[in-house]
RNA sequence: CGGGGUGUAGCGUAGCCCGGUAUCGCGCCACAUUUGGGAUGUGGAGGUCGUAGGUUCGAAUCCUGCCACCCCGACCA
């Protein structure tokens, strides 16, 4: 392991990578912008799976599982969906190699496949074909199916969790009766995400609306949660899409409703990704490494045992081990580090750069004292406490500390909203002090496109709780009913 | 896919202009002293210099092709 990270304000970009490098969370695969998530960044997005799994159950979803290989006249039978994703398939188009004689493997081009078959980008299409055989009535809706799998998006440029050829995600597909249900489950789903987001997560998040420029393909409605990270940029953290009868109409499903007619199918989808890793990381991480809200910690107490002697050490061993079943009962999770091959030194730092909010150190001293020292991650805290009671100590601390990375994150992301009324000052803040930008714009493609070219940023959402107001476009000076937010995004 | 750059030990690098089989740091291994904030000393292991050709007595170094990766742009969860 190297000694330090790149610092925060230096390179953003370097700090991310190294962070992510060397906190053992990740790293590139060789293969082509693939990512190797590790044991210990895997056991991060376990606990995200085990959250949000809990929660979609608890809103009446089922898990199920379809087809990595999509055929590709699936994908030509929604115009707009076609569109959106033509340009990053991965297409199998052969199913068989061979030796051409002279050592080398190739591929056999007689064992060309008659239909390409393309390595999904998402699954609305092959999960729509399949709905069909499966919905006549009324009664058999709605479908409330989640799927937790892997996507190929083959994107020109790669960044590790944010953006990675393969990724993780999970991705719901939802039929319902009546669009107005649709639209209530997939603000039903944005809620889900939001608590998540705050509540484990502890980011704070923008619901909103996006723009028909920004929209889904294939979407009528895209709602979303946009994050704020420490420099500035916004990141897209999770979305919900009222997909209309648009799925339905292209796949052909039909149900017959309780008055006798043929209906098209309403359809919602939504989905969040590995990239809430990086939402975490870029969140709330320091120059020391990474900072992990403790309901998402897999380590979320470190011990880390002090000593000379082997007696030292069976005297420290007892009593850890004693502290470690009352925490367990407690659903805190311990890890006492009692390596020999490192120095103590050695052990915080690589702790402290994997984010565990806290550390216990204990030796000889403490043993006399009836103490510990306990250290805070998020605040760099240390202080001697008592042996007495120390569980329950820890336990309130764990909330503490989730609480504080929460109030930190929300600080910082809502002294970056600015309201601003006119073009150069859009311009000003964007440059000087980035994050959300709050401003009237006219509601057309045009400008939006404009503004983009010209400055970078885009109109993240149409905030759910935004006030109406009357007021002109910053751009154009045309009138506006209420306000957007615009950002530089990842 | 357009513009720029880089490939030398597990990682980060020097050497390249001006040809003579390779520098330094971290890490790794052994031993000793250490152990309450990333230990120190001594010794050691590890490289067909991205790859395929060419020039040359001789190529990390010069020439050509190819490959990979990084950065900027367009694209994007």
């Amino acid at each position: 392991m190297g000694k330090g990270i790149t610092s925060r304000s230096e390179d953003y970009s370097q700090w991310y990578n190294d962070l992510v490098i060397k906190a053992d969370l990740a790293e590139y695969a060789a293969v082509r912008g693939c990512m190797v998530i590790k044991p210990y960044g895997y056991a991060i997005w376990e606990r995200m799976q085990a959250v949000l799994d809990k929660r979609f159950k608890e809103t009446g979803h089922s898990n199920a599982y379809f087809p990595l290989f999509i055929p590709k006249s699936y994908f030509s039978k929604e115009a707009s969906h076609v569109e959106g994703f033509a340009t990053e398939c991965a297409v199998v188009t052969h199913y068989r190699l061979k030796n051409d004689g002279s050592g080398n493997i190739v591929v056999d081009e007689e064992a060309k496949l008659e239909e390409e078959l393309i390595v999904r980008p998402t699954s609305e299409t092959i999960i729509w074909n399949t709905y069909r055989g499966w919905i006549e009535s009324y009664r058999d809706l709605p479908i409330l199916v989640n799927q937790w799998a892997n996507v190929v998006r083959w994107e020109m440029r790669t960044r590790l969790f944010l953006r990675t050829t393969e990724f993780l995600w999970q991705e719901g597909h939802t039929a319902h009766a009546t669009e107005k249900e649709a639209i209530e489950e997939a603000e039903r789903m944005l809620d889900v995400y939001a608590d998540f987001a705050e509540n484990t997560l502890a980011v704070p998040v923008v619901r909103g609306r996006k723009t028909e420029n920004e929209r889904f393909a294939g979407a009528l409605d895209t709602y979303c949660i946009e994050a704020l990270m420490q420099d500035g940029k916004a990141l897209q953290a999770g979305t919900s899409h009222f997909l209309g009868q648009n799925f339905a109409k292209a796949f052909d499903v039909k149900f017959t409703s309780k008055e006798g007619k043929l209906e098209n199918v309403w359809a919602t989808s939504w989905g969040v990704s590995t990239r809430l890793m990086g939402a975490l990381i870029m969140a709330h991480s320091d120059d020391q490494g990474l900072v992990l809200p403790p309901k998402l910690a897999p380590i979320q107490v470190v011990i880390v045992p002090i000593f000379k002697t082997e007696q030292e050490k069976d005297a420290l061993d007892a009593y850890v081990r004693t502290l470690t079943q009352e925490l367990n009962g407690m659903d805190v999770s311990v890890k006492y580090d009692d390596r020999d091959t490192q120095r103590p030194g050695y052990k915080f730092a690589e702790w402290e750069l994997k984010g565990v909010p806290l550390r216990i150190a204990i030796g000889s001293r403490d043993m006399q004292n009836g103490t510990v020292e306990l250290a805070r991650r998020d605040i760099q805290s240390k202080e001697t406490v008592s042996q007495e009671g120390l569980a329950v100590t820890i336990e309130n601390l764990l909330g503490i500390i989730q609480e504080n990375i929460y109030q930190k994150a929300r600080d910082f992301r809502d002294s970056h909203i600015t309201p601003v009324e006119s073009y150069q000052e859009f311009k000003e803040v964007l440059d000087n002090k980035g994050g959300f930008i709050l401003c009237h714009w006219d509601g057309t493609v045009e400008t939006e496109k404009r503004v983009k070219e010209e400055t970078k940023a885009t109109i993240r959402c149409i905030p759910l709780d935004v006030e109406q107001e009357e007021g002109v476009c910053i751009f154009t000076g045309k009138p506006s009913k209420h306000r957007v937010l615009f950002a530089k995004a990842y």
